[in-house]
DNA sequence: CGAGTGCCCTGACAGC
DNA sequence: TGCTGTCAGGGCACTC
């Protein structure tokens, strides 16, 4: 969306929505200028500069976009299901819609920036790509919980922009079970490597296959996201594991389904020794991963 | 306060 | 043909 950059916006106003905190605020965005397009895991952060310029940057009103499942920005306007629209200053396509079928999405402006109305992007961990995303800091933030490491990634702490598909993807190539509790992972320095370079591998794959675009999910132009192909364990049930030629499994966690291989990701043995240290040692033989 | 559950919302699809 | 029920999922309110 560079056409954005810059632009002022003339016009915020929502469509075929109810009012909402999923929609909080837009009138503030207008007269106001889009100082840029920026991202913050799921979400969208476009900080807004006023007319009168004189306001410092840590307190701009922020425009913030979280596209859900079926969000969409156009230049044409959608035949249905259109939520938000905003209307620009003079340029190339001046209008510029927001569609979003199942209105799990969002498009509002954060007043002085503050995140606190959004607590998971308050909370949220380092971009996957970038430098701060270090094995070191990852297994920190998996210590700090002991909820099943799936629920934890999808939960934007520990790092940023895992969905439902590429938590199941990342967790099959490092051969750790969904429900695996975090803070045993935490206890394996080579399991939490290893995460950590699944995690980076599977999304940036993705992004050079453009996405992944499920079956009843298209863009307006039809288009699939061709990480779709790619996927070893989401949506694999009953199939072989690309791996071991074991059947895939699906089981639901956290309220998500969740893809996993019961040999290459064996279940989690029970809650780690409690009472005391490690006395008697050598009790954890069990099977290694392979 | 951490952890677990369920809701939001609509369309696709299966089954009768 | 047309109805009903189920499923999909990011984020958050709610409960325990």
């Amino acid at each position: 969306m560079p056409w954005l950059t810059g632009r002022r916006i003339l016009e915020a106003r929502r469509v075929e929505a109810p009012p909402g905190p999923k929609y909080a605020d837009l009138p503030l965005a207008e007269g106001q200028r889009i100082a840029e397009v920026g991202r913050r895991g799921k979400f969208l952060w476009l900080p807004l500069t006023p007319p009168d310029g004189a306001r410092a940057d840590d307190a701009r009103d922020v425009l913030v976009i979280h596209l859900g499942m079926t969000g969409i920005l156009s230049a044409d306007a959608p035949p249905a299901h259109e939520r938000v629209r905003l209307v620009l200053d003079d340029g190339p396509d001046p209008v510029v819609h927001f569609r979003d079928v199942r209105r799990f999405g969002r498009f509002l402006v954060l007043p002085g920036g503050d995140p606190a109305r959004l607590p998971t992007l308050a909370a949220m961990g380092p971009e996957p790509l970038s430098d701060a995303f270090t094995p070191a800091g990852f297994r920190a933030a998996l210590r700090r919980s002991d909820v099943a490491i799936k629920t934890l990634l999808l939960s934007q702490r520990p790092v940023a922009g895992l969905g439902n598909i590429y938590a199941d993807e990342a967790l099959w190539r490092a051969r750790l079970h969904p429900a695996t509790p975090a803070k045993r992972v935490a206890r394996d320095g080579a399991r939490v490597a290893a995460l950590h370079g699944a995690i980076r591998d599977v999304l940036d794959a993705a992004i050079r296959a453009q996405g992944t675009t499920l079956n009843d999910y298209r863009t307006v132009n039809g288009e699939v996201g061709a990480y779709l192909a790619h996927l070893d364990a989401y949506g694999h049930e009953g199939d072989p594991c690309p791996r071991c030629g074991s059947t895939i499994e699906r089981r639901v966690l956290a309220g998500r389904s969740s893809h996993f291989c019961p040999h290459c990701q064996p279940t989690p043995r029970r809650a780690p020794r409690r009472g005391g240290g490690r006395r008697g040692g050598r009790r954890r033989a069990g099977r290694g991963a392979g």
